[in-house]
DNA sequence: ACAAAAGTGTTGACTGTACACCCATGA
DNA sequence: TCATGGGTGTACAGTCAACACTTTTGT
């Protein structure tokens, strides 16, 4: 049995978020595996409590997921149409699921609610990857780490939200020193165009980049990173806190 | 007495427009006085119907306001503070005039809706100030241009709105060709200088000015306009539809 | 002819990029 | 000493802004 209490929640307003990581090259979001529906995936998301503000439900939502507090977290853009939960081909499917779950964690007032028309608001976060300890919501059976190029199929709206939370991604990382978020505390310059490349889908010459970022002095320059490949050994940097 | 009925609108979620417009070399907001309070103003905004999106609310909520349809209009933050209502020292003073309104257009059960939290979509226009034609809306006592630095006193937060949205403005009046929405269908390239002026606050040397325009290739050179001013006539310009 | 403002051209500084080169590392 | 990849320097092209200049208009 659950706590959630419909009461305690703005009704017809939910949250979901985009959590960006970085690995491999690869930019990735965590999705969820929902416990009904075949093969269905979605967001991390929730609804706000009357009580608390937009930007703290999202931190609650995100610290729920990965485990994390204080993690660099931003509203995107909302998700008004009318019909974007009552007209999805996932609602029917996603109602009976919760109807069958076996603990009867949500009664039959509960679950119409959620199934009601929800205006969302799209939160997009940086993390690092490597602190995370993905853990599934109330209503996601696994979690996983996904390549933005190869998402699985989302419920609803869900890769329209991704897509939109990308492009804002895309627009901020030029315009605030925000990519270190997704970066282990110390990283090879390497490592950060790699990161500006897999965000912008292009590929930056590496003395241009080098000069540039250096240029902003927001790094400090550590040590060196023996690996021991035979071959000169990249500095290691670390993200000047102010 | 009104149609209007709580239960036709999503709860706790409302709309506030930020509206432009620019004439004499000033950008412009639309703001309408309070028919409680003392000297207290707001911005433009409404609830969303249950069966309408929330784009169709701002529409709608624009063409009450101004006469106008086909408006650009645009989402652009969304504020989501827990007291942003509830604390705010203009509730008791609103909740009081609406009570007391002599038409008795709210019952105490939607004033008590109304005086809840809200948590509230910000969306900006860009409007042709000469086509429109202001109307109060519902607590509107007056409605009015203002200069963006010559605010009346706003309820609630929304100062704090206005400049998110000035700030949503002059990013985007870089990125996408909207500026025009400013301008009336004819105009010369002083006045597109100057509104980029005034939206920037800064200035713009005339020479570069034009020649980036140009190069834009959004413009046709129509005529001149002859003023009677004993100098050269400006070139007239319109903005090409496609 | 003159004043006022529109519109254009030239120059010099700056920025971003391609290419070439040198350096450290371990086998 | 060699292969490998890290890191840096230079030169060229494109962009942007300040200044000076010419053109048009009505008195």
């Amino acid at each position: 049995m659950s706590t959630f209490n419909i009461d305690d929640y703005i009704s017809q307003l939910s949250i979901d978020c985009v959590i960006f990581g970085f690995k491999d090259k690869e930019l990735k979001v965590l999705v969820s595996e929902l416990t009904y529906g075949d093969n269905l995936w979605s967001l991390p998301g929730g609804y706000i409590l009357k009580t608390e503000s937009v930007d703290a439900a999202a931190a609650r939502i995100l610290k729920r997921s990965t485990g994390l507090d204080n993690i660099y977290l931003e509203q995107f853009r909302v998700f008004g149409d009318e019909n974007r939960i009552l007209q999805s081909k996932y609602k029917e499917n996603i109602k009976q699921g919760l109807l069958q779950l076996n603990d009867k964690r949500f009664d039959e007032k509960t679950i119409a609610w959620m199934a009601n028309r929800f205006v969302c608001i799209g939160y997009y976060a940086l993390v690092d990857i490597n602190k995370v300890n993905p853990k599934p919501g109330e209503f996601g059976a696994s979690i996983e780490w996904r390549n933005i190029d190869d998402l699985p199929n989302l419920t609803h709206d869900h890769d329209t939200i991704v897509s939109y939370g990308l492009k804002a991604l895309r627009q901020i990382l030029d315009e605030k020193l925000i990519g270190f978020n997704l970066l282990p505390k110390t990283f090879t310059m390497k490592e950060v165009k790699e990161l500006y490349e897999a965000v912008h889908d292009t590929s930056f010459p590496m003395n241009n980049f080098q000069k540039k970022i250096l240029e902003l002095n927001v790094l400090e320059r550590l040590g060196k990173k023996f690996t021991g490949a035979q071959n000169r050994a990249p500095f290691l940097y670390r993200f000047k806190e102010n």
